[in-house]
Parts: C-alpha cells; structure tokens; sequence
DNA sequence: CTGTTAGCGCGTTCAG
DNA sequence: CTGAACGCGCTAACAG
C-alpha cells in the first residue's frame, strides 16, 4: 500500500534506500530494470524490499535528474501553430499512439514558441509543423546543437534535420482534372482566394484548370466561406440552390467537403450523380462516411510523420542520416465524385 | 555572430567558462543576471566576454540541469482531455497571455496521460480538466509528493491542490426561466438526450423548465445533432423550418447556438425578433457578434483560472492554502434573446 | 569590488 | 551488491 499522505516534497531515490537499507545503486538497477540486463543481478528478495519501499514512499524517478545522465527525455515536443485545425489533432492522435508503447509522452507547444523553447528544454525529438519566415535558419541551429528536429515544410532542406513534404498544388490539379472529364460547370467552395494565404495555391489549382479548359470562372460558381463547417455548410447550401446549379463542386477542404455533402442532401440532390463534391487532404473521415468522399492527399501522412518522429527520438531508425520524407498526392476516387468517362458523360 | 555549424553535441556551462577564460561560476552569475543582486558584482568587460562566448557557441542552459538544483522549471502543464473542443483552446490561449510575461512555457499534455506523467515529468504548476471516475485519488497523492495542482472538477475538495468549480445546471436554469418568461413553444438545440454524458445536465434542465412550467416536450421541437457545427446548422434548420416552429430555441453550446442563428437568418428570421435564440457557455465569440448571444456562464473563467495556475506556479499567490475557486453561472441578456415581459409579449 | 573554489541536488553507472 | 564518480547548472563561502 502507498503512503497517501506526504510530506509536501518529493521522495528521493536516497529516502527509498534508506527504507529498504540498501544503496541507491540497488535501488537505480532494481527500479530501472537493468538488474540482469547488462547490469548487475539484484536477487529477488532484495528487489522485492526495493520495490515496496519504493511503493510506501510513492517514489517516482525524477526525469530531470534522469535526464542529466542518460540524455534522454522520454519526450517528444510537438510544436503545432494552429490547434485548432483537424490536422493538428490527426498529428497528436497519431503520435500518441505511436509513443505509448515505447513509454514516451508527447508534450504540446502552443503557438510557435519552439524558436524560444526548444534551445533550453529539451526532448528526444521535436515536431515542427510551420517554419515562419524570420525562423528558416533556426531548424539548422538547434540541429546543430545537439536538438533532434522534423519539420514539416514545403521549401526548407535538410540540413542535420529532417524534412517533411507534402506539396499540394500538383494533387489540386489532379482533382480538377478528373471533375473536367466529364463536367464543365464546376462550382468551388474554398477558405479564401487570396493569394499568400494557406488555402490560395488550392484555389489557383481551380482557375488555372478552368483556365485550362477554356472555361471562365463564374462568380456564383466560387463560395467563400469563414472556415467554419456551419460556414461551409450554408455557402455549399447556397452554391447548390440556385437554378443554374454547378455539376460538380470542388472543395478545398475534406471538412468543408463533408459539410458540403451534407447541404447537398438537404437539397434532395444524390451526391456522385446529381452532382459531384470531392475534397482535399485525404482524411480518414472521408473515407469513412457515407458515400465516401472522394478527395486528394498523402497516403498514410500522420501515421509515417509518428513513425520517424520516434525512431528518430529512440535511435532506432534504418537511416541514420537526416532527410526528406516526401509525400506524393494522390487521387482518390470515391463515391462522392466517380469516374465519368466520355462514355458515361452526363450532360 | 553566433556560430552556425555545431558539433551535434549541447554547449555546457564548462565550454562557456573555458573559451571566455571565467570560471564556470562567473558564467552562472552572468547569463542568470544574479551579478550584483546578492550574488557577486562581475565587471562589463568579463561579463562581455561571457556573453559573447556564450553567443558564439549557442549556448543555452539546461533546463533539466537547473531544475535540479532550482526546483523550479519554468513550465506549466495544461492537461486537457478534449483537445478539440473550443474550450480547450481557450485555457490555451488564456494561459499563454498569462504565462509570457513571466517567462513560463505552458506545455499540453493530451488524453488523460497525467495520471502516468505527473509523478515523473516535473512542472511549476498544472492544470487538470477533467478527473476521471478511476483517479477520484490521483490529485490528493501527486499533491502530497509535492506536484502544484489546479483541478478542474464539480466535486472534488481540495486537498493540497486548488479546485476550479464552475457548475451547469442551476445556470441553464436561468436561461430557461428567462425563455419561458415570454414563451411557450421553446425548442432545444442539443448534443445528447442520454443520461450521463456531458451535456445531459444542459438538457436536464430543459426537460425539467417545461415540466414546471407544465408545458409537454414536444418530439419535434428537440433537436440532436453530432457536435460539429455543420451538424448544429442542418438540426436547427429542421426545428426552425417547419411550420409549428418554436418562437425560441434553447441551445446547449454557444458554438451551436451561432450556427443555429446562421441558420434562422438564412430562413428569413430575425433573430430576437421572430426568433429568441440563446446559448450556454458565455463564450467570447457570442458576445461580439451580431446579433449579440444571450447565453448564461461562468464570468472571466480562463483568466482567472490562468492567474491561479500562474500565482501557484511562482508563488506569488496571496492565500497560501489551496482552495475551492467557484465560478457561479451568470445570465447575460443580449440582443438574440432579449428581455420580454408580460407586457411586451408576443403571442 | 571581482572572481574562484567547492559542494549541492538528482539518478545513473563503472569499477570493485 | 556497494562506493564513488559523473553529468548538469546553481550558489554559499571564500580569496585576491
């Protein structure tokens, strides 16, 4: 049984040997499981003594001072810019799974402190989701001094890091291509269509494929919402509503997509043959609703990101040299938009 | 100029002293700026060349290091269970305005990992939102081995950690008391009817207003959708569509109850007009829009609870002793579900 | 007034 | 199984 009142300070390995009357040293071997392991062998009756001194006292190892000596953390930091975003949360769910096993907790940064943070405390490996412009060289710095650094960025190379990629203009292309076999009034629901903002190379992807195809752009075609689902949802409701509905409609979002799909059933409209939606960056949600979006993305991004962020955090990686982990869009072609061919073209 | 290639390895304090020819005392008083406050007084040409090998080898001290010796490590730990709700994100943002200033990292820590972490990764402070029914203990124990906890719980007294206590249903039964002076045929906009989840206690007082009042719930007059805000936008589109329609509409969330006055506007409704719309929750968003969000909710919460966590994590707090720190539900009569007297009653 | 020596506090780990 | 050194940065006490 613990003890479970305490003393307001935290027990020490010391008070634990004490307690059990043997050195510190035992304690470490019998606590640390290296008894045996390359370490000296604790017989059982004196484990067993450390073991429940150690339950009285509710000792814990203090990782800080474990830390000093073997210089590992038994953390992974995730710097993630907008917490808000799925994306953000498809990373943490993907990484927590990843670590459990290995006994490592992730710990979230908020916001893009990293900059200031990631020189004094330290992890066995950091996630960086954006690079902002004032910080391009940091990445290399902090590799330089000994952090064990992923980054995701589109232009950034590596450099004693390693390197993430996932481009999207080109995939953008491709769902535009695939609409316009078979549609030539496509209609696009999207965040915004400024250029320099995160959405914009996803839009551009839709004029210049109009373009293309020497089709102008029609302005009740292109719904911007606030990036909210409701936003998202009432645009799609709105773009779909009118008399001269788009065929097809393109959205760059999984998420406002699924929404999308939403306000077209609400409408009375059969989505894949009535009209088609498709989205961008291949969730699991997507694939998983009914019908199932069709939508461009990375294959297995999260999950590939969690896998080298803790084979570089444990060492264990086959590569040892940093690099880059590109991602390749792909097509997916679901039931919400299918193939149509010039054969089985609606109009 | 810093250098920007490095050895792979952390610079240490020792390197510092060495290239700057100081001791690696004279180091320490240097860059932790204790020069002259109690601590010796260190001349500008030696701290300049302390500060300028420093730089030049990119050093940075190590947290862990000092923690050991400070007890101090200028970090607070957030853990927050529901990454993904906008609450969450408000303890966030609350606490990193807090925090800045004082040179404090907040760091989250997802799931429900701080019943493992706790004992072993030390911070200044931490923030539990949510205790689950297995660790009703947990607080107690960790608080006794010296952890500084602020528990987020409707139940739990202090004991060596503080209690944030912020408590729904007599809340929603002011919004409700609110509606029902001024009308009879009030829906509900919610997440869940069952029994047991979060927002049970939300609808509770829903079900139980009309019962007072003697007024039946009406099947079509309750709305249940899945949390997103897509979801909320399609439901209070079918409550207010219909031709019975409610005259007001009670809604769980403040986030649905934005959605929800999307939705009534896109029918042609004026808000607070043909249509009261309220919410829960008392969020900053509702109260900046327009029409402005009548709502009922805790007052200043994540401020507050951002200043408690920070008072306890430098102890600079004035009531040295834990405690309960309530945050009594307020009604906030705004423009989407304005005051109706008898007098001025519609029906 | 300026700087150093030496020991502390952790848990780990090598040589006995 | 133990003694003692080790890694880190901090800081009281001391020396110039």
């Amino acid at each position: 049984m613990a003890i479970t009142t305490g003393t307001g300070q935290r027990p020490t390995i010391r008070m634990v040997a004490e307690l059990a009357g043997v050195s510190t040293a035992t304690v470490s071997y019998v606590l640390s499981g290296r008894s045996g392991d390359g370490g000296p062998r604790v017989s059982d009756p004196t484990a067993d003594k450390v073991r429940s001194a150690a339950e009285k006292l509710g000792y814990r190892p203090n990782q800080a001072a474990r830390a000093i000596r073997t210089g590992r953390t038994n953390t992974v930091i995730l710097s993630l810019t907008m917490l808000s975003d799925p994306w953000s949360l498809s990373v943490i769910e993907a990484v927590q799974r990843a670590a459990a096993p290995l006994g490592i907790t992730p710990m979230i940064l908020g916001d893009a402190e990293w900059v200031k943070v990631l020189g004094t405390h330290n992890a066995d490996a950091v996630f960086v989701d954006a690079v902002g412009e004032r910080d391009r060289d940091e990445p290399r710095r902090l590799a330089a001094h000994g952090t064990t650094l992923v980054v995701f960025d589109e232009l950034l190379e590596p450099a004693g890091f390693d390197v993430i990629r996932s481009i999207a203009g080109p995939g953008c292309g491709l769902v535009m291509a695939h609409l316009l076999d078979g549609h030539r009034n496509i209609g696009c629901l999207t965040t915004s269509t400024a250029s320099g903002s995160r959405g914009a190379p996803r839009y551009l992807a839709y004029v210049e494929a109009l373009g293309a195809a020497g089709i102008p752009v029609q302005e009740d075609y292109v719904g911007v919402f606030d990036g909210t689902s409701a936003g998202a949802y009432a645009t799609a409701t709105r773009l779909l509503g009118q008399r001269d509905r788009p065929t097809a409609l393109y959205v760059t979002s999984d998420y406002a997509a699924i929404s999308a799909i939403n306000a077209a059933q609400r409408l009375g409209l059969t989505v894949g043959q009535d009209v088609d939606i498709i989205g961008v960056g291949n969730t699991v949600e997507g694939e998983r609703m009914s019908p199932s979006l069709s939508t461009v993305g990375p294959v297995d991004l999260f999950d590939r990101l969690a896998r080298l962020l803790l084979q570089r955090a444990t060492g264990t990686g086959p590569d040892a040299e940093p690099g880059v982990l590109d991602f390749p869009w792909q097509l997916f072609v679901r039931e919400s938009a299918p193939h149509r061919g010039a054969a089985t073209r609606l109009y």
